[in-house]
DNA sequence: AATCGTTGTTGACAAATGTCATTTATCTTT
DNA sequence: AAAGATAAATGACATTTGTCAACAACGATT
């Protein structure tokens, strides 16, 4: 299971994240006292959708996914790496969880106290229009996967998936897929078979090479061409 | 095209939803002289995806659909009635529409300028939580639409979309459909042709009567199966 | 009433996609 | 190294869904 430690400060995380940086000293130092840094191996649950939000997380180490529990699959939202916090919607109107997080690689992360959050939100307007901004962005993310996912095929969902990985979440080329097949389908809302499928075809047409779970792009105008044709 | 005029006040708005209800006397005043009012005929475009937004939109009669525009097909997010109001994400990150909106019944709304919204939720903390509570809640819905349109099937989106619309829209049943098939489709993501089809369906097997642009959902609780079982 | 354009409806068909069963590879544990 | 568990890959098949073409219904205009 997880295991406490107490290590950095919030001020590390502040040197990182544009978000803290609308926080003054003592602001940060606030926050400082009302946090805990938990330690998880890879594919354990850091949250569960529907159960309470007291805390909001912050990944310091490792990477995380959160994902919506839907009607026996899930959907992945996305991949969280250091450092980025994942706050859910939840925590301004029911305190509850509307999707769950799980390590997929060995982490560590900080678990921020969400009244104290919201306090700061309340007393410093750049740090509240900070966190909005992202909340905006977030959305703007999520519409670009609504289209990707309910207008394109699995090709593009797939090229989307792929651009994804490769310059957002481990942003270099060649990488090491550190998410399974069955993870890389949730991300495109597909089945793992047709996945996989597509990935070889992917592979037969020159567009990338594979050798386990390393994946090289090759022709990244073409996967471009793919996403934006559907 | 649109037609000027400038009837009612900020006040009157005051009265119906609840996010204004956080201002002060003097701030409604504000917002209300950094307003104007427009309206609308049915199928008139109130505000396209990529432009600026200097003003966000707050719908005062009528009704109006709010789209992504994708590859050549239409995403409705959802359908937006008096007194509700029209924020975009992009009004904290790129000052650009990330989406559509247009009137699908002859609507009036008000214009509200975007700086002075934000104005008031840097300096009134009541106010930017509502705004962030209302923001949030937005989100949850998406989430719910992601779910319904990623992972069921045409006839569990069709069973969402009956019951948004019959609940969450005209709040009657029997109600009149005053969005076209194209738009009950783009709702659900899926063809014109698949959700006549479905529609057809549902009243075979007894669950609505429909005649003409009237439907009466008569078994509510087979409709709930259909949603949940995708 | 006749015409035209739009929207709604239907059927036949093709394409996309999921499911299931089976095999292969990979990794861990013994 | 052997065995077992898990993940990945493949093939056959059924189902879901979109596309296309034709037609009907409706409203607006002449």
């Amino acid at each position: 299971m997880a295991r406490f430690t107490q290590t950095s400060n919030c001020v590390d995380c502040n040197c990182k994240s544009s978000v803290f940086k609308k926080l003054s000293i003592p602001e940060l130092e606030l926050m400082n006292q009302n946090r805990f840094e938990v330690s998880f191996k890879a594919g354990e649950i850091m949250f569960k959708q529907g159960t309470p939000s007291p805390h909001f997380l912050c990944i310091t180490r490792g990477m995380a996914k959160i994902y919506i529990e839907g009607l026996g699959k899930n959907l992945i939202l996305g991949l969280i790496k250091p450092v980025e916090y994942i706050f859910g919607p939840g925590i301004y109107v029911d305190n509850r969880h509307h999707y769950s997080a799980s390590a997929v690689e060995d982490s560590t992360a900080c678990m921020v106290d969400v009244e104290t959050y919201k306090q700061l939100v309340r007393k410093n307007p750049d740090f509240a229009e900070e966190f909005i901004r992202r909340f905006s962005q977030q959305a703007i993310i999520n519409f670009d996967q609504f289209i990707s996912l309910t207008q394109k095929q699995m090709h593009g969902r797939i090229a989307d998936a792929l651009i994804y990985l490769s310059e957002k979440v481990y942003c270099c080329n060649p990488f090491e897929l550190t998410i399974s097949r069955q993870d890389l389908a949730d991300l495109s809302g597909m089945s793992k078979e047709s996945a996989i499928r597509i990935l070889k075809e992917f592979k037969e047409e020159g567009i990338l090479t594979s050798e386990g779970n390393f994946i090289h792009v090759l022709n990244r105008g073409q996967l471009q061409h793919i996403s934006e044709t559907g």
